[in-house]
RNA sequence: GGGCGUUUAGCUCAGUUGGUAGAGCGCCUCCCUUACAAGGAGGAUGUCGGGAGUUCGAGCCUCUCAACGCCCACCA
């Protein structure tokens, strides 16, 4: 086979394989940070070490990837940068999980020798999701790779701590936090989703201690009565205005505790009184402070009643859930119970593990971030930051200006240790970046949550601290920040806060948000629900290029999530194959030995010219299209273009009459083009063309664009002229079931210079044997077709029926006429022509000639055939 | 409670400043024409969710209603 022979069969993998292979042996994706190239750079979304691709991977991945690429192929110079996070609770659980099968706890094994264990897992395999994004064709950068627990990222980390810190922006404190008792941390209030639950509410009588009577209050939560301190009524409830500031009772333990008034109870809900739970509910936790009463724990933090004189010895040691059963047991033997109602409410669950969260009084560590998020508005509100699409920016900034304090520390070993050393003795605090003294202070046992470190992510990974590192300086900030708007709030958010913080620079300039990847119901994809498409089986299939092409086409403008099924990929794999098919034609065809792509414009037929013109349309709405991030209209163009003109009519039309310049000049062109999209079987093909190549691949070739020595927007309008008449005839020939194999002679009555020229065209791709342009030829038994200001007559004999052949046009002529008469009733409307466009009047009086010149024909036509 | 999205051909979805609707799949007819049957030629299919408004003109803009979905907040 020779050097520019395609291989009959297009067999994706070995040759994506073997491109990749290619790229990386050539070190394509390292970036050179000496460069004088303008930069663009990107960096990955780091997925979770442990983690293995999906499709949102795939998704994600691939737009990244066509950024790169296009901005690689304009002359820049691109840095993709790649790692891995650490992912704090998600690893834990993975390991732990591993150890309970062992039988073992990570106490077992202490903190130490856990965390040894976690590192070999996370160092086997960190390796694992990046090289499942090779099977993307990811050009990243992997001589830079990076992982949010290595040792630039902890230091990164460290100083971001302090330094907040310092300035006062990280406190400790002793707050309600969202506690998952399966997990053992506090967790932050992202990480929290509500989930509605049918309960109950239990309306309990409370007896007043100094009079008469009762006071009943509505609860969903009858186990933490233990731990009330008060009962909270609207102070203008009439109902209790009368019993503000005196005491009742505690059914069960008889523990005495004041009636105050306090407007965040709502009347008109439950009994209009509510127990008040500092420790156990936050809204409660608020009251209590507003009303300086003390704060009572009774669940500890594996979910379970503690054992202390407020909770009754029935009830200690009891799980949430026992003694929520127990209590209302309890309460119903004392007859204070007075109602039990269904109540549909929101029960928050832990993002990580689903466990029902337990809004518990804990001392944490919280980052301030009022005084970080003003700026951080202020970015995406001046424009310096922009959101595609921008409806996304909204929601940024309705989260961002209600923002609460975020709770950093987590109960884990997993991760970033606090750097906080308390004195063993006196437990004096120091926050440094170092252990002022080992033998004396301890460190914090916390560590923090996963998202502080990912955080940092676009510049702890360029070498920040140190700002003249020649990363931190060439590529950031960086340009473009790629992700699925499911982690705005938890990433974006932050990225964009710290960036500003710590370098005064907005982290990246634009935030291109896609869909999310749905299965064909619409559901979300998840392992327990057994509707997960692995894309590494996809791309086994199918082949990368068919994935990336497919999703890419899916993935419109808006955002939409995308609802996939296995077949859908079918779509691309057929793209490809076309692709390999008519490129292993043009090059079976091409008889020199190199070519410069120089194109001779005085050798030029029509049908190149017009080809030349399509070609050249595509590449400037390609280009404007990849500048505006409308990524799908890209495939769609490049596929249109490719099938439907290139193929259906411009190779058919080189079987004829071949220009071998222009057929190799559009391939080339076109390959680069695509190449962002499809960079493997374009890089494959574009090899094996002889051309005269200045760059070692595709990819570091120049992104074609408009080339104004291509506009031939008149040829092409005269070759959709030759088009309409082909169609036509070959629509004939299928109404009238004349088989190919039998020839036509046809009658042309106009526009002789054009069609003298497409003889060859007819023949062949309407098998017409001859044509005349005898206009006084009258023939008796022809079918007609009417193109334009053109008739052409088809001698049919005893083919032809008259009358199937007078309905025929007569079909067409209502056609026409619907047309005509929408326009002319737009054309008599004085308010239309006086107020619409001049351009869009002209057009429609335009149309109308047309019209009316074509009707008119097909009229005479009739009457012929009558 | 607040915000956002979706509703277009049987199915999945495009439709970029308002000018009179498209693709893929599926369906029907014909064709193994030497790049491709993962293909080629031809064909059928839509009061663009309902209603109202703005406009010469609305799938697109405004209002309203409905259904479905998502996000945020959360009343014990």
């Amino acid at each position: 086979m020779s050097n520019t022979e395609l291989e009959t069969t297009y067999n994706a993998r070995n040759i994506e394989k073997e491109i990749y292979k290619f790229w990386e042996d050539n070190n394509c994706f390292e970036a050179d940070s000496n460069s004088k190239k303008e930069p663009y750079s990107i960096v990955i979304p780091p997925p979770n070490v442990t983690g293995v691709l999906h499709m949102g991977h795939a998704l994600d991945g691939t737009l990244q990837d066509i950024l790169i690429r296009y901005n690689r192929m304009l002359g820049k110079e691109v840095l993709w940068m790649p790692g891995c996070d650490h992912a704090g609770i998600a690893t834990q659980n993975v390991v732990e999980k591993q150890l309970a099968k062992e039988g073992k706890t990570r106490h077992d094994l202490g903190r130490e020798k856990f965390l040894a264990t976690t590192w070999d897992w996370a160092n086997e395999h960190k390796n694992r999701i990046l090289e499942q994004f090779k099977l993307l064709g990811a050009s990243f950068d992997l001589s830079r790779k990076r992982f949010t627990l290595d040792e630039g990222c902890s230091n990164a980390v460290k100083k971001v701590f302090v330094d907040l810190y310092n300035k006062g922006l990280i406190y400790k404190g002793t707050y309600i936090v969202n506690w998952c008792p399966r997990c053992q941390s506090a967790i932050s209030d992202i990480e929290t989703n509500y989930e509605t639950e049918d309960g109950h509410l239990w309306e309990i009588s409370y007896p007043l201690s100094d009079k008469m009577g009762a006071i009943v209050v509505a609860t969903t939560r009858p186990e933490t009565m233990f731990g009330d301190v008060a009962i909270a009524v609207h102070p203008d409830d009439y109902k209790y205005k009368d019993l503000i500031g005196s005491d009742c009772v505690l059914p069960l333990t008889g523990r005495k505790i004041p009636i105050i008034a306090d407007e965040y109870v709502d009347k008109t809900f439950g009994t209009g009184a509510v127990k008040i739970t500092p420790a156990h509910d936050p809204n409660d936790f608020e009251v209590g402070k507003r009303h300086n009463l003390p704060q009572i724990k009774v669940i500890d933090e594996k979910g379970c009643m503690l054992s202390n004189e407020y909770v009754p010895p029935q009830i200690q040691g009891l799980t949430r859930e026992e003694a929520r059963k127990k209590t209302v047991q309890m309460l119903e033997e004392h007859q204070v119970l007075v109602r039990i109602t269904p109540h549909v409410h929101n029960v928050g669950k832990c993002q990580r593990c689903n466990t029902t969260i337990e809004p518990l009084l804990s001392t944490q560590w919280f980052v301030k971030m009022e005084p970080l998020a003003k700026p951080a508005i202020d970015a995406v509100k001046s424009g310096a930051i922009k959101f595609i699409p921008e409806r996304w920016e909204k929601n940024y900034l309705m989260w961002m200006e209600n923002i609460r304090d975020w709770c950093i520390s987590r109960q884990l070993w997993w991760g970033h240790q606090i750097p906080a050393y308390y004195h063993n003795k006196t437990g004096e605090m120091v926050v440094a970046l170092k252990n002022p003294d080992p033998d004396n202070y301890t460190q914090d046992k916390d560590v923090l949550d996963t998202w502080f470190s990912s955080g940092l992510w676009p510049f702890e990974t360029m070498g920040w601290p140190d700002t003249n590192h020649p990363d931190y300086k060439k590529f950031y900030p960086t340009t473009t920040l790629v992700t699925g708007f499911d982690i705005i709030f938890f990433w974006v958010a932050r990225m964009i806060t710290m960036g500003l913080e710590f370098t005064k620079k907005p982290p990246f300039s634009t935030v291109y948000i896609h869909g999310l990847i749905r299965d064909e119901h619409g559901q979300k994809m998840s392992k327990s629900k057994g509707n997960t498409i692995d894309p590494v089986d996809l791309i086994e299939k199918y082949g990368c290029d068919a994935l990336r092409f497919t999703l890419t086409y899916l993935c419109t403008y808006g955002g939409q999530d995308i609802k996939i099924s296995d077949e859908k990929f079918e779509f691309g794999r057929n793209f490809a194959n076309k692709i390999w098919n008519a490129s292993r034609f043009v090059l079976m065809n091409l008889s020199a030995q190199e070519y410069d792509l120089k194109i001779e414009q005085d050798k030029l037929s029509i049908a190149d010219k017009w080809i030349l013109n399509e070609l050249n349309n595509v590449s400037k709405i390609v280009n404007e299209n990849l500048k505006t991030y409308r990524i799908g209209e890209v495939a769609n163009i490049l596929y249109e273009f490719f099938w439907n003109k290139y193929c259906d009519w411009y190779i058919e039309l080189s079987k004829i009459n071949k220009n071998e310049q222009v057929l190799v000049y559009v391939l080339d062109s076109y390959l680069k083009l695509l190449h962002p999209i499809m960079p493997h079987i374009t890089e494959a093909i574009w090899q094996k063309m002889p051309l005269k190549k200045d760059v070692i691949g595709i990819l570091n070739s120049k992104y074609p664009e408009y080339n104004s020595a291509f506009e031939f927007s008149s040829d092409a309008k005269k070759m959709e002229t030759v088009f309409e008449t082909i169609k036509a005839l070959r629509n004939l020939r299928a109404e009238f079931n004349i088989p190919l194999a039998s020839k036509i002679n046809i009658l042309i009555d106009n526009n002789e210079e054009l069609y003298s020229q497409i003889i060859p065209y007819l023949n062949r791709l309407a098998k017409v044997e001859s044509v005349s342009f005898d206009k006084n030829k009258n023939i008796e038994k022809s079918a007609y077709c009417v193109v334009g200001d053109t008739r052409i007559t088809v001698p049919l004999a005893d083919l032809i029926d008259l009358n199937q052949e007078i309905a025929r046009q007569k079909k067409k002529i209502d056609k026409l006429n619907q047309e005509l008469n929408s326009i002319e009733a737009r054309l008599k409307n004085e308010k239309f022509v006086s107020n619409a466009p001049k351009d869009v009047v002209d057009k429609a009086i335009e149309r109308k000639n047309e019209l009316n010149s074509e009707i008119n024909l097909i009229n005479e036509t009739i009457k012929k055939l009558s």
